[in-house]
DNA sequence: CCGATTTGTTTTAAACCTAAAATAAATCGG
DNA sequence: CCGATTTATTTTAGGTTTAAAACAAATCGG
């Protein structure tokens, strides 16, 4: 892979848009920008640090929050990835001995998935160097211009729902 | 795929957190929950309506702007994406006939890719819809806030180019 | 000029991801 | 109860993506 790194390459896609272009579609690319590398960084320090994948990361955060487990649909929902991939992920965490998964009693078409203890464990590591993380990238905005952007990106959040039903 | 349209399904990471949690933490996963949403959206719409991948697309946007063409370095270096990657997109791209490759002259490690005409009649083709994609898709807030929000992600753009060497 | 390094790209291996089809269990309407 | 539909998940096929290694051409320092 290239460097891409220190030296402030300002190279992506919204840096090759034109004044004329429509403020939406800036917007949108900025956005994007501010996404990937964000993503880049702690997929990155994952690897470096815990030697894990963002996938699985995100998917052990997710089960940390639900004790009582989550079902393969709730997983995919709340990951907004397609149900197939979860599938996949879910087979090799449980293979890595991270996560547990049995038949719900109730409704044999449903699985419950868990972390095991070791999965919790290897969560309660990881989870304060990731949320270190996170606060060193957001650091170079005030807390006021932070709070601001979080409620901006919560206007669009509620208008990308509302709008869902192609507006 | 299950449906997750419509009803305003609100079960994302974000949704997840708790108030307990860091501000930038749940800025983070607001601003994920933000571009996820839009790229499904993207993403569904030119397969639906043009019969093409968002990463196709993306280069063949980035190559309309450059008329004299791109190397592979710069095209990753601006979608943010390995230099592999490119390789794989721009070899599909160009058995499709969207693309053309050339050696440079000057330089023969650097190969110099642009779109024929065929892609450029493609891209013409797409730029208005998916323009007016976007601009559906940001209509829910307002001008004001749009702007804002632009801003706030370049504020945020810029600290995360400067800390890039890890603050 | 020539070895060492850098730069631009491709290759490889493994994982990730989607959309669509297939499977299987649950529910619904007579 | 039973066919039709819905719901939950897996499978499949193809594409995307990364990180690391390999390769090849250009540049750099004597």
């Amino acid at each position: 892979m290239t460097d891409a790194g220190s030296a402030a390459p300002l190279t992506d896609r919204e840096t090759s848009t034109s004044v004329d272009d429509k403020l939406e579609l800036r917007a949108w690319l900025r956005l994007l920008t501010c996404s990937t590398m964000m993503e880049q960084r702690v997929r990155a320090f994952l690897r470096e640090r815990f030697d894990i994948t963002l996938p699985r990361f995100d998917i052990i955060a997710q089960l940390d929050r639900a004790p009582q487990g989550m079902t393969m649909s709730e997983l995919s929902g709340h990951l907004m990835v397609s149900n197939g991939n979860v599938t996949g992920l879910i087979d090799r965490l449980v293979q890595e001995g991270l996560v547990s998964r049995e038949t719900d009693a109730t409704d044999r078409r449903s699985q419950r998935v868990r972390l095991t203890d070791a999965g919790r464990r290897q969560f309660a590591e990881m989870a304060p160097a990731h949320q270190g993380l996170i606060e060193q990238a957001f650091a170079g905005i005030g807390k006021a211009g932070l709070r601001d952007l979080y409620s901006r990106l919560g206007e669009l959040k509620v208008a990308l729902h509302n709008g869902s039903d192609q507006g």
